[in-house]
DNA sequence: AGTATTTACGAAATCGTTGTAGTATTGTGA
DNA sequence: TCACAATACTACAACGATTTCGTAAATACT
């Protein structure tokens, strides 16, 4: 019923336990038909060793976590996904842990770790965290702790992010050359490094295609959908209303959608769209919803792969390294002209 | 830099290691003065047990995993938070492992969980498992399982689902109501528990209406997005095709929104479509989907303050129990009789 | 042959925490 | 006054695995 444990082992085998235990971690120590024969009855009784003495003795885990703001979200359940593949492959546990865009929780969850119960962190920082000492912090405890999507400068570490530069200047560049005039970009948060690096591709296409800064048109948006219903909603009822929008993440999309449908204005004859997603539905919309699309699952993929890279040498120091991965910009029907 | 332990704590304080650890944990055995001592100083200098130590020794992980076929579905990931938010409340640790659909890997996965690495386990059966075994094995070695969802009557413990048969029926309903006389079934493998009583729902809906049923249009999805889409193909290029598909998981749906598209069949006038989903874009797809939607972050929830409640009373053995949440019938386009 | 080295194993310390079984010291009741 | 109990603490043995150190036997070397 209960599990065996070395001592049982090594009793039944007539064996020491350090025999027992280095046969079963294949050291050079132990001869070859002992191996044999410890590696036969382990298997036979279903010996599993003990994570918790394991972990105590050796000072490891074997387990990362995953810090995210959310995880119904397509784009963070990919990431997750990609650092799935990476966990599993490398015999890893992954500790799943949400801070609902909260930096008081983030702080919490941070602190719970802090005590080795994994051997490194992979996070994407809350909206409203502003200040990083809490991270600062966890690292000088010595364990690596790896930024993603969501990234701050203040922390010397890896960084794996999208090209969101770019692709901000691309998506701004595709409601331009579709003929758009006054494009509202809608933000999240004053502090995300992913929204803020968008608002400055989005501001510099507009720049080198010299259209000016309407300060109206930039929208800071907030967690909760009903409010963004009302502040895009004012947005969309002004008498100099935007003819496009650019909506930074997701679910103002779809709120946008929701009030073009509400105020019966139509999407893309009246106002195109076009929002970073991971929406596996996007091409169903109505419209179309055209996205750029970040590769989320190799966002996470690649996380967690530099985190091995370095939990596999034993190191916990992670020099400043800043990894990106191209978004792709899908055309979809919301953001097509009347010609076309 | 690194952490300080108990042994460090005591020696600053001046007091024994037993003393602080009873000190930390409240024990009558300790003064009240020393107490606040040991406190003051275990917050200042920033004390947190080792998790490994005291797991080692109490034999309790604080940690709960969750076992799922996917996490980049909405339904799972909703489960998911729901679980999170009863984990962070107990101050437990949640740990991920994907199962990929495969049984294999569901048996690897619960098999290394087998040495009270968690406290309790939450599981949604892979697809092609049709063996329990695995988690009958789990459970004779103390660790309790609740299962959610996809469930199996072999295991006794607690099992919490949605309205599965009667939504069945409820969605079949809604078709013939509104004047579908074919009605082809999307299922999902020949196992789970949930899309079997959704097709009974299906069939107990055609018989107490009298409609034949039609063995034809009864498909076994796969778990591959491009079998799907031939199989689906396939029914609705047939002569006699139905003019109302009835899918019982959210991706095969958007595989027929598809085909449909390719084939150009107008939906909902050439042919209708439900769908069990848990989809944030329902309603803006083209046309809006209707849709069955389970309640997944309260399954979730509930299904981990099930084994709370047992893990509370440090009871490992929980009986059988059926606990089923109501979904909801969401009406839209998809369905819509060209009178109404 | 005698010493050095390698091989194959075992004893025991150790990781940090918890809990049981003491031990002083002070307080209480007959 | 003396036995007895309560209070407030400490010593120490676990928990189960890993690892350092030690040692007997076998082998190699000069």
């Amino acid at each position: 019923m209960a599990n065996i444990n070395l001592k049982d082992l090594a009793k039944i085998l007539q064996l020491s336990i350090s025999t027992v235990s280095k046969a079963l971690r294949d050291s050079h120590e132990i001869g070859y038909a002992t191996k044999e024969r410890v590696l036969a009855k382990a298997k036979e009784l279903d010996y599993i060793p003990n994570p918790f003495a394991s972990g105590l003795r050796r000072n490891k885990s074997n387990t990362i976590a995953v810090v995210v703001p959310e995880i119904d979200n397509n784009y963070f359940a990919l990431a997750i996904k990609g650092m799935e593949s990476i966990a599993q492959q490398k015999d890893y546990h992954l500790l799943i842990y949400l801070t609902h865009e909260d930096h008081e929780k983030e702080k919490r969850i941070i602190k719970h770790l802090e005590n080795k119960r994994v051997d490194g962190v992979l996070i994407s920082i809350a909206m409203n965290t502003d200040n990083y000492d809490h991270l600062i912090a966890f690292q000088q405890k010595g364990i690596p702790i790896i930024l993603f999507d969501r990234v701050c400068q203040e922390l010397e570490t890896a960084k794996v992010t999208s090209d969101d530069f770019v692709s901000g200047i691309n998506a701004t560049q595709h409601l331009i050359s579709n003929g758009c005039k006054q494009i509202g970009f809608l933000g999240l948060g004053e502090n995300l490094s992913n929204i803020q690096k968008r608002k400055s591709g989005y501001l510099e296409a507009l720049e080198s295609n010299n259209m000016k800064v309407d300060p109206d048109f930039i929208i800071d948006c907030a967690e909760d959908d009903p409010t963004n219903y009302e502040t895009i909603a004012k947005l969309l009822k002004s008498k100099n209303r935007p003819d496009a929008l650019f909506a930074s993440v997701e679910k103002l999309a779809i709120t946008a959608y929701q009030v073009c449908n509400d105020l019966n204005i139509n999407i893309p004859n009246e106002i195109k769209i076009i929002c970073f997603a991971n929406l596996t539905t996007a091409s169903f919309l109505n419209p179309s919803l055209t996205t750029i699309t970040q590769p989320a699952f190799d966002i996470g993929k690649t996380a967690a792969e530099v985190l091995f890279k370095y939990l596999d040498k034993n190191k916990t120091y992670i020099p400043n390294e800043n990894i990106m991965l191209k978004s792709t910009l899908y055309p979809r029907a919301s953001t097509k002209t009347e010609l076309s």
